[in-house]
DNA sequence: GTTTGACCTTCCAGTTACTGTAAGGATTAT
DNA sequence: ATAATCCTTACAGTAACTGGAAGGTCAAAC
């Protein structure tokens, strides 16, 4: 299978594809005249990576994953840790933009927005709180 | 006053405001000995500047708000709807990484993170939904 | 007067995970 | 034979810095 259609397959890009190979992740066969050769097994691991980055892993993350994927002795803890410390950094990232968004709507609900000069977003962003 | 006087002033490491100035967002006068020189209305610019990044404005709308910030003649409406625009791109990142984390969370709890290789994790990532 | 240390300068490379583009070779269809 | 489509590599660009190297400047200590 070519790279067109291995990205019709797996969804991704055939960049993305290239790119995946680039760093390592998966590495499929050539042929004679240069075309990489997508085996069952690669189409497998970019579908794997297709969901595992659709769900926010980095890519060193995914470079984790796939190798407990294709680890057999593997310990599910080791799966479990990589998840939990993902959705820590998920959860603060939402609180983060939970708390930017709160003082945006605050600023934005005081301002009249209309063609005068006067905007409390600008007073704030410059210091001026006492507007 | 100097870079790292400037840098203490508005917070801002000195690197971050050389950047600034390679994007032309401050640009200051210079020394004799070629050192930049911080006036008061770069330093209002620079605090200007901190505040509105870390409302996760971008360079870009930094760049918008800062010359409103300057136009005596802008209309507030205009402030306003860039706010606007960001609070709206907030809010759909906060809907992904919430429901990102619904997906997460779900796999972490079916997950019995122990030394077993069984793993409702991969199992999904893998693509097999039966587990 | 020189040496030390803190400061400043520019420039280049690295970060994340791709994406776009150019230049060129291979395959398939007409 | 030729055109369209596919494939290849390599380089540049994205956002917003950050780190580091190599070197110039300044104030104070000795």
């Amino acid at each position: 299978m070519n790279i067109g259609d291995a990205a019709r397959h797996s969804g991704l890009p055939a960049k993305t594809i290239r790119y995946y190979e680039e760093v390592g992740l998966v590495s499929p066969g050539r042929r004679g005249n240069g075309y990489r050769e997508y085996a069952a097994t690669d189409l497998h691991k970019l579908a794997f990576l297709q969901r595992a980055r659709g769900l926010g892993f980095s890519i060193e993350d995914c470079r984790a994953l796939l190798s407990l994927y294709e680890d057999e002795g593997r310990a599910s803890g080791d799966v479990k840790r990589i998840a939990e410390a993902h959705i820590g950094d998920i959860d603060r990232k939402i609180a983060e933009l939970r708390s930017l968004r709160a003082t945006l709507g605050r600023l934005i609900a005081s301002c009249h927005g209309d063609d005068r000069a006067a905007c409390p977003i600008l007073d704030d962003l410059a210091g001026r709180f006492d507007a």
